[in-house]
DNA sequence: CTTTAACCGAGACGGTACGTCAGGTCTTTCC
DNA sequence: GGAAAGACCTGACGTACCGTCTCGGTTAAAG
């Protein structure tokens, strides 16, 4: 997100000052309310500095929540494979609702969320940089079912992501209903039965 | 959502004003940008009287909005019943989807629907006065379609919605792929197939 | 200061109310505070009733302090005699300075001077009806030692009352110096002195 | 006045035009009606800035009264010297009434006296900043006269000075009398009779 | 090594909008 | 028809932040 006039001459402690500190102004007060001057305040930085490197706040916002994800960044996104796709899919929905049900996670990403829903650009720089190396890693499973004929080999798999995930996710967006292991078990079992193989 | 310190003496001219100039405002100039001086100078009303019946920018936002379905409250939620469950939902999908490519409804339902991300309170309202009827006509068709036996009798009509209408919404909502009538058909191909009877 | 539309249907007890409350809210929060609303309210009064007989705030102030000494109307306003014109001057003197040094009467004053100040209007109901009377009596007393031969028969009574008062008010009311019994004489002394007879 | 949170970081260009804004509306529109806002708009300014070097309304109208005084603060005030105190007294009483009939004086001062007499901290700058000097200028004068032997040696100057000014000031003020030359003439022949040496 | 230019913390600046307060008008309801 | 009650429009209040713009001070590359 940087506009990188330079960059070699960036000071690398002010960059992680400013977006620790827009983490933990996000969980204080909310998204709404979080100001850049509070933020530069609160990381001991002048104002210009946010705006030298970001072009808006809901750029530092957001990327304060993608570094987040960036730490993790080398970390194993591969789903368990242990031959069974329903099993693993449950226990890879189930530890999803779990994540959901965090309020360390609430916060942050319903803000991000709002930002992505009103700002385009953002929205691209969500699927590039967050979602899709998920999704492949999800898909990259789905695969192996296809191959092992549980799932079928010509199922749209961007489509059974969604039939996978949107229910759960607009569930907690919205606050349209119970998040439980039982839930979790049941998309998986819905999903299955509509990609069934044959 | 108004306060309703008495209501009795409130202005009808006033309170409708100021909800139409709040739907202006919102199309105009984005969600983020409607301002409460804004509206009360579009309306001619006096900021306190917009400050005395509601309790925030969200909350005439939200009722501005809302208010736009409460004028077809009399209307026919109803949907088509030929007696082919798979047709039927296919016409109302594709609907959806054209509803959805309509700016004029862009703005506004990105704009509610950030004001629920983040407002627990407005998302009950938001669920009971317009989610709620809604779906609620979705599933007497759907029951039709148990009783026709097109449809599993002991299916979760809830859970079937949302694998309906999930993945269509978080596809509009984060602009992660193309809306289009094929996709249509195929949400209500996958969920029939997931929901199938015996 | 009524508007006296007709005066006749007037409510006393309003008109009384108002005036004490008014009064009251001076003393506590002093006079550029007054708030309209706060005096209806205090006075268990509507606004209207204020506004249909009072032209402004300052006149209801302005007519709330006037009030005080109306209750005092019938008072005995003349001035000690006993025969003595310095003596009695400087007793006269001396209780103006005591009376200046009263906490509760210092808000009142202050707020109807500068009531008096900035309106004209005021300015002359404040002479006629507060200055005048008080005056004329220290005139009566005045010309009582000019026809003992203690004070010039051809002194301007106006000029020797501001002689001897002028100096006292403004001390008192621009805080530029201590206003002691000491004072009082000294001043009493000077006046007599300029206005001596002969 | 100041806050002076720094000072030197301070734009003496928006000092000068907040001043300047202000005396302008003084004199445009009374005293009590001059808005903060207005100043802001008038001198092109945001309003933070009244407010980041002005603890409130009355020090900013002060503060631009003082400047008033301050430009010619060089000056010299020095009363003329003749070697006749009567006629010297009596040339400045005069101009002092010519300048009270002046109506560009008239709104500004009635501002700062009504402020000053409201506000303890605000009469205890005025007499400082603008009183004393003027007032040593005159006492100066004063003593002149006791070496000449037209004023008793004895006479404490301040009165003197408050039996000349205090009437015509109080005049002025409460609008209770004529200002004309022979009333400056007679007070000044008062004030002598009063403090007549020996 | 020195220059020198970009970066940095700090924070004043012209602004916009906030949410509150009060002014004076108008309307409703009661007596 | 006067009076209590209070909603209404208006406009100013003082505050919070916006994004821009200097200020010195530091720092790291270029000379």
């Amino acid at each position: 997100m940087p506009k990188t006039p330079d960059s070699s001459r960036r000071s690398e402690h002010s960059r992680q000052a400013i977006l620790a500190a827009t983490r933990a102004l996000i969980s204080e007060v909310g998204y709404e309310k979080v100001a850049i001057e509070a933020i530069a305040a609160r990381a001991g930085v002048g104002k210009q500095t946010i705006y030298r490197w970001w072009p808006s706040k809901g750029a530092v916002i957001f990327d304060s929540i993608l570094a987040l994800s960036e730490d993790a960044d080398g970390r194993d996104l591969a789903l368990p494979d242990t031959g069974d796709l329903e099993a693993d899919l449950k226990r890879v929905m189930r530890a999803t609702v779990a994540e959901f049900a965090d309020p360390d996670f609430e916060k942050p990403i319903r803000a991000l969320t709002a930002e992505v829903i009103n700002d385009a650009g953002l929205a691209a720089q969500y699927r590039d940089k967050l979602a899709r190396p998920v999704d492949e890693a999800k898909k990259a499973r789905l695969r192996g079912g296809q191959r092992a004929g549980q799932l079928a080999a010509d199922a749209d798999l961007d489509l059974v992501l969604e039939v996978l995930y949107a229910p759960l996710f607009q569930r907690w967006l919205q606050r349209s209903g119970p998040l439980t292991p039982e839930y979790a078990d049941a998309l998986v079992e819905a999903a299955l039965r509509a990609f069934r193989p044959g």
